[in-house]
DNA sequence: TGAAATGTTGGGGCG
DNA sequence: ACGCCCCAACATTTC
C-alpha cells in the first residue's frame, strides 16, 4: 500500500506525545508524520518570556529525544508561521497540517488565516482540543452567553466532565522519505547567557517525564493535605505542575483522570482532590475569559479602571522587582520568582496586591514582570490573576480587599520558614519581628545583625497611609 | 482567595 | 450582695 503524502503535526503549546489529539490523529491515519516546531515571530502573537525561553530549551529538547524513542524526530524552525509551514508543505509534499488548538486572540487569527490559507492550497489543516477539559464555547449560562462569575462558571463546566480516557502516546512514528531541514536547538540561544540567571532553577525537570513525575508524587503524597497546605508558602503542599501545564508537557484531562483514580484506589480523599481539581477550574475559567474577551490581555474588563490614578513611579517598581520593598512577605516572593522562575501562589496574591494597591503601579506592569521571569507564564492565567487582583477582573476583588503584608505572613507563614529562606539578611530575628523589622527595637536589631536602610530596607510606604491612599483613589473611581 | 472599625456581650475585679 | 467598669472575645459593618 501507498504510504501516502505526511501528515504536518504542528506543536505550539502541547510538548507532549501522550494525550494529544492531533498526534494522534496523525499517527492513526499510518501516514508519515512530520512533527514540527515554530518559533513564531507572527505579530499580534506575544513572544515567550526570558523564564519561558529558557524552560522551552529544555523541553523542545526533551520532545526531540521522546520522538526520537518513537522513531521520528522534532523539526525546529524560526519565522512567521504561515510562511513557515507553506515551506514545509512546499519542501515535504504534506497535504495535511495538525495542530491543538490555543484560546488567545493573536493565535486565534493567525490560526484562522493559516487555515484558510492552507484550504486554499489543497492542504487540509485540522484542529483538536488538547488544552483544556471544556473548549469554551461548550460552557454557556441559560442565557446562551459566557460566564462572568467563577463558582457558576466552575458547576457548569464540571458536570459537563465525565470519565476520561486521555489518549495513550504514539507507539511508532511513520517518517517521510526525506527530512525536511531543521535548525540545531543550540542555536536558538534560548538559555541565557551574559549573565546566565538561570543557576536556581535546578529543581526544575522540563518536559513530559519530568511532568508526570511531579504530578504522581503529587498525588502519592501531597493531595491529601492539600487543602490546609497548598496555602502555606514555607511548606511543598502545592503540585508545582503550572510550567509543566503551561508548556502543555502534561494535559488537564490527564491530571484530571490521575487525580480519579488516586480517589479511587484509596491514596487521597475525595474533598482533597475536588480543591486541587478546582485549581484546574480556575485555569479553565482564565481560558474561558480570555477567549470570549481577548482584549482582556492589555484593556480592563471594568472600563472604570480605565480613569483609575495610577502612579508612575519606575523607582518603586525596581525595588518591587527586586525584592527590595521592606516588607518581608513581599521581598520573599519577589526573590523565590527571580531565583527559581516561580513564585507560591498565595505569595503571588500578597505581591500582586503590594503593587497595585501599596504603590498603585498599574497591573500591566506588574503582568510584564511575571510574563517575563516566570517559566510558567500563562497568557490566561497571567492577565486574569492580575486584573482579579487589581479588582478591574470580570468577577475580581472588591478593590477595598487590600492585603496586609504582615497579617498575611503571619497567617501563612507563621514560623518564617519562607521569608527566612528567601531573605536571609533578616533571619536571626525572632519569630515575632521577623515579618515587621521595622517594629524590634534597638538592641533586638543590633543582635540580629539588622541595620535598617543598609543590611535591609525600611518599608518603602507606610501600610496604614498607603491602605488610605488606595481607598482614596478607589473613591476617585467610583465617584 | 481581607482588614479595620465599630458594636455587643459577658466574666471578673472592685468599691 | 450588688452594680459599675474594664476589656477580652466575638460579631457586624464598613472600607
Amino acid at each position: 500500500m501507498s504510504i501516502g503524502a505526511p501528515v504536518i503535526v504542528w506543536f505550539r503549546q502541547d510538548l507532549r506525545l501522550a494525550d494529544n489529539p492531533s498526534l494522534a490523529a496523525a499517527a492513526e491515519s499510518g501516514r508519515p508524520v512530520i512533527p514540527v516546531y515554530i518559533l513564531d515571530q507572527t505579530s499580534g502573537v506575544r513572544t515567550p518570556g526570558a523564564a519561558s525561553l529558557w524552560w522551552l530549551d529544555k523541553s523542545l529538547a526533551a520532545l526531540g529525544r521522546d520522538l526520537a524513542a518513537v522513531g521520528s524526530r522534532l523539526i525546529l524552525r524560526r519565522g512567521e508561521a504561515l510562511a513557515v509551514l507553506q515551506d514545509l508543505v512546499q519542501a515535504t509534499g504534506a497535504d495535511a497540517i495538525h495542530w491543538n488548538r490555543l484560546y488567545d486572540g493573536g493565535s486565534v487569527e493567525r490560526d484562522k488565516a493559516i487555515k484558510a490559507r492552507m484550504t486554499d492550497l489543497g492542504v487540509a489543516a485540522r484542529s483538536f482540543s488538547a488544552s483544556l477539559l471544556n473548549e469554551p464555547w461548550e460552557v454557556a449560562t441559560g442565557a446562551g452567553g459566557p460566564f462572568k462569575v467563577f463558582t457558576p462558571y466552575w458547576r457548569a463546566a464540571r458536570a459537563r466532565i465525565g470519565h476520561l480516557e486521555p489518549l495513550a502516546a504514539p507507539k511508532r512514528l511513520t517518517s517521510p522519505a526525506a527530512w525536511p531541514d531543521s535548525e540545531p536547538l543550540p542555536a536558538w540561544r534560548l538559555h541565557p547567557s551574559a549573565p546566565d540567571w538561570s543557576a536556581g532553577f535546578g529543581d526544575w525537570r522540563p518536559g513530559e517525564a519530568g511532568a508526570w513525575d511531579r504530578l504522581t508524587r503529587f498525588l502519592d503524597a501531597a493531595v491529601d493535605g492539600y487543602g490546609e497546605a497548598r496555602d502555606l508558602p514555607g511548606a511543598r503542599g502545592t503540585s508545582r505542575l503550572s510550567p509543566h501545564l503551561a508548556f502543555g508537557e502534561i494535559g488537564p484531562r490527564q491530571i484530571w483522570a490521575a487525580a480519579h483514580s488516586a480517589v479511587a484506589r484509596g491514596a487521597a480523599s475525595e474533598g482533597q482532590v475536588e480543591a486541587f481539581l478546582r485549581e484546574l477550574g480556575w485555569r479553565e475559567f482564565n481560558h474561558h475569559l480570555l477567549f470570549h474577551q481577548p482584549r482582556i490581555v492589555t484593556e480592563n474588563v471594568n472600563r472604570a479602571f480605565d480613569a483609575f490614578p495610577w502612579r508612575s513611579d519606575p523607582e518603586g517598581l525596581e525595588r518591587w522587582r527586586r525584592g527590595q520593598t521592606g516588607y518581608p512577605i513581599v521581598d520573599a516572593g519577589m526573590r523565590e520568582l527571580w531565583a527559581t522562575g516561580w513564585m507560591h501562589n498565595r505569595v503571588r496574591m500578597i505581591v500582586a496586591s503590594f503593587l497595585v494597591k501599596h504603590l498603585l503601579v498599574d497591573w500591566r506592569e506588574g503582568e510584564a514582570w511575571f510574563w517575563d521571569t516566570l517559566v510558567d507564564a500563562d497568557l490566561a492565567n497571567n492577565v486574569c490573576n492580575w486584573q482579579w487582583v487589581a479588582g478591574s477582573g470580570a468577577d475580581a476583588a472588591p478593590y477595598f480587599r487590600i492585603f496586609n503584608p504582615v497579617l498575611q505572613a503571619e497567617r501563612f507563614d507563621v514560623d518564617g520558614v519562607y521569608v527566612r529562606r528567601w531573605v536571609p539578611e533578616i533571619a536571626n530575628l525572632p519569630a515575632r519581628r521577623l515579618l515587621q523589622p521595622w517594629a524590634a527595637d534597638g538592641p533586638t536589631l543590633a543582635k540580629a545583625g539588622v541595620v535598617l536602610g543598609r543590611t535591609y530596607p525600611a518599608p518603602m510606604v507606610d501600610h496604614a497611609l498607603a491602605r488610605a491612599r488606595a481607598l482614596k483613589a478607589y473613591e476617585e473611581l467610583t465617584g
